[in-house]
DNA sequence: TGACAATAGTTAGCCGGCTAACTATAATGG
DNA sequence: CCATTATAGTTAGCCGGCTAACTATTGTCA
């Protein structure tokens, strides 16, 4: 997403203003920080997981799997909870199989489907991440 | 960015708890809604712009332009101004290039240099984009 | 039952983030 | 003045979004 560095000030919204009709400066300003706001939490967590070598998506499929009491899910179910496309999920699930944190089988009832089960790797990265995202979060919000 | 479709419920929540200590399911479920919105605010831009055929990255790069008296600027700003490494910059320049929005000419003070200049195309798109935009962004914003 | 529709997943190709490595040019300072 | 350093920009390759098109399988209903 973008950074905006660089929100306009009194006197670019003023220059706009003149050349566009209704320009409405407080609800152009709010909007503006408030997709600041969210995009620095959101790269200030890339970050975080960055020192412990994931990122968004694969962390959340992870968070995905633990949430379920078999540790388990399927591709579909994981696209719509982590509300992407299947096709962007197949991606996440191949690089968290290449490095050993999900495992995946055949379902013996749906033979077009697959099983994604958190491996015992996959709860460890988990349980090396958790303890340190919470105490960051609660500091992030203060 | 995530999309967070699936936030954790009270139950969810006790359960990492019970597994991690320090989780503050108040400030998690705050950050969470904040990234959310945020997520969904630049969702629904990116939406909006797809209409008029541009993406973020792009259109802010009009914008920028346009902030300008004489509607040009260099590579390295734009990055700045941005908050995009100058690699992205070079990309997204060379969408506008092609799609004739903006204008590229060497600098003959620094020939390292290039400045880049909205084109009369340029300003047209935003012509028909912002008057749009700025409605939108009030209506969202209540 | 057999054609058609719906569903699960993958692949290809586009976009726009990033870092690292590179070229070319400009600036600096011993 | 020349070696070194700094700066402008590009390229390659990775990541993870997307849509569209595809295969394979399952479900439906006339």
């Amino acid at each position: 997403m973008l950074q905006l560095k660089d929100l306009p000030d009194a006197i670019v919204l003023k220059k706009f203003a003149e050349r566009y009709a209704d320009v409405d400066s407080r609800s152009v300003t709010h909007f503006l920080n408030i997709l600041r706001i969210g995009t620095e939490l959101a790269e200030s967590l890339d970050r975080f997981l960055a020192t412990h070598g994931l990122l968004q998506g694969r962390w959340w499929v992870l968070i995905l799997l633990m949430r379920e009491d078999d540790l388990t899910s399927t591709p579909s179910e994981l696209a719509e909870k982590a509300g992407v496309s299947r096709a962007t999920m197949s991606g996440l699930i191949n690089g968290l199989l290449r490095d050993g944190l999900v495992d995946r089988q055949e379902d013996n009832n749906d033979r077009r489907s697959y099983s994604i089960q958190l491996t015992a790797a996959g709860q460890d990265k988990l349980d090396e991440v958790m303890p340190d995202y919470y105490p960051r979060v609660k500091k992030m919000m203060n």
